[in-house]
DNA sequence: AGCTGGTTAATGCAATTGCATCAAATGCAC
DNA sequence: GTGCATTTGATGCAATTGCATTAACCAGCT
């Protein structure tokens, strides 16, 4: 049976829709219960531990992530508010937040970390 | 170099994150524009076009879908108050609805399955 | 210096989503 | 039949998101 290449595409495109929507549904929900963070605040310390620095310009965290400009701008708002990151101001250019990761931050990570792995070897394995 | 099997998992689930955004962002992107339905929608639609009946019962659909069942319930309520499905009873069962496709639900489906290949085909390559 | 255009982050707003709840209907046990 | 648990879809509510806008700042030009 040959397939179109157009059939393919909306086959494998239903794939990773079913994939993703299994996978976030259970992570953010572990995540959530074990932890109390969603997905987002999770991506976003984990780009910030990624980055050996420990700081990051909001711009850049953007790019990394997934994520609109005005959505990260609020799960950082978000993260502040737990005390896992501070906003401090950039000497460089004053438009700019670095967002730094706290020791608090660190911890919750590491947890947060354990919970994720957990999930994505049960849901993606 | 020897990757652990967490590590696999976790550049595994990154791709399809990665994936799934830039598409589904694209995708949502393209129907609103073109065809004034977002994605689920749309997906509702296709479900009810693969399936030759024309009708399927809401609990049929949200197991289909990766919809929660409120979800779902509103989606097909916009679809309704769109023109493009009628919600009808069930004789069989006076709990469940069915959802049937319009006539003009099949011809924005139709014309929505050509932008949504057009970008699978640019998105998804 | 002053002005214009572009960049950065925050915020108002509308829309979608999931959870919890609700009402109606079903079915099963008695 | 009566009663109780289950199922089905709708709705109130809070939370997150993206778009558009805003304010502050920077860079380049005259």
């Amino acid at each position: 049976m040959a397939a179109t290449p157009e059939t393919n595409l909306v086959e494998r495109w239903r794939d990773v829709l079913s994939c993703y929507s299994a996978v976030s549904c259970a992570l953010e929900r572990a995540l959530q219960d074990a932890h109390g963070i969603g997905m987002s605040e999770f991506e976003a310390l984990d780009r910030l531990v990624d980055a050996q620095c420990d700081k990051r310009r909001m711009n850049e965290l953007a790019t990394d992530m997934y994520l609109s400009q005005s959505a990260l701008s609020r799960a950082v708002a978000r993260l502040e508010r737990d005390g896992l990151v501070n906003r401090g101001m950039c000497p460089d250019d004053r438009r700019s937040i670095f967002v730094c990761i706290t020791d608090t931050g660190r911890t919750k990570h590491a947890q947060a970390r354990e919970t994720q792995r957990a999930v994505l070897a049960e849901h993606l394995a």
